[in-house]
DNA sequence: GTTGAGCGTT
């Protein structure tokens, strides 16, 4: 019963996968068991979670034995609030078995016909109620992006755009410029291990982006008092402003 | 004690 996530697959020679996202991070495979068991089959639920900490990673993966129950489970359970939290449910796209899967269903490989007696009746219904879920996920999707902006619109920038840099951008890009910001730093360490690193900090040549540290000592005083009296030396560093103001 | 728009184990 609670042996999901423990053991390897069971039977995948026809299941159907389902991604539930956005579950809170201590939801566990029998928590949603009985939730997702309740509009069908479940085969299987697994939960990934990280090799390290253990800890869930956010999401989980729903077995179903028959599409009509997990396409129901699907509509019934997007969306719904699980422990506080809104849920996603959708087929899952990736995997280690994505080849074989098609729209979601596994198909199986093997030498098994697959005359099975199970009917999965793929009725026309099937297309309204596909774009009748397309069109509540949206407003959900709009309904959760208010409910961040309104909530955590600052962190939530700031936590998505790091998140997305992760994903979208390779991976040896962002070592490159690490390697790069680590080489500059190391560089310039070595300046600083000079025997007289004050002298060299006194002039304060860095453009700036060398060192933010630096940056926010310096440009915490000298933009205020730097700016103004350079404007001023440059237009008019006569008295003549006097003549004109009186 | 925390997080989050993301796709999985023997």
């Amino acid at each position: 019963m609670s042996h999901f996530g423990r053991a390897g697959p069971p039977d995948i020679r026809d299941t159907f996968s389902l991604l539930v996202l956005n579950i809170t991070f201590r939801t566990t495979a029998d928590d949603l068991f009985p939730l997702f068991d309740k509009y069908g089959k479940v085969v299987d639920v697994f939960i990934p979670r990280d090799r390290r900490t253990g800890e869930s990673r956010g999401f989980a993966f729903v077995r179903y034995k028959y599409a009509d129950e997990a396409q129901k489970a699907v509509e019934k359970l997007d969306g719904k609030i699980v422990d506080g939290r809104e849920i996603m449910v959708q087929f899952a796209k990736y995997g280690p078995n994505a080849e074989r899967i098609h729209k979601g269903r596994i198909i199986e490989t093997t030498s098994k016909t697959s005359g099975r007696s199970r009917s999965r009746s793929p009725r026309p219904r099937y297309r309204d109620e596909n774009r009748d879920r397309d069109y509540r996920r949206r407003s959900r999707s709009r309904s959760r992006e208010r409910y961040d902006h309104d909530r955590y619109r600052r962190r939530e920038r700031d936590r998505r755009r790091r998140s997305r840099s992760r994903s979208a951008s390779p991976d040896h890009h962002k070592d490159r410029w690490r390697g790069r910001h680590e080489d500059d730093r190391r560089s310039r360490s070595r300046s600083n291990d000079s025997p007289h690193p004050r002298r060299t900090l006194s002039p304060r040549r860095t453009p700036g982006v060398d060192s933010p540290d630096a940056q926010t000592s310096n440009g915490a005083s000298v933009p205020k008092t730097v700016l103004p009296h350079t404007r001023v030396d440059s237009q008019s560093p006569t008295p003549q402003r006097s003549d004109a103001d009186e």
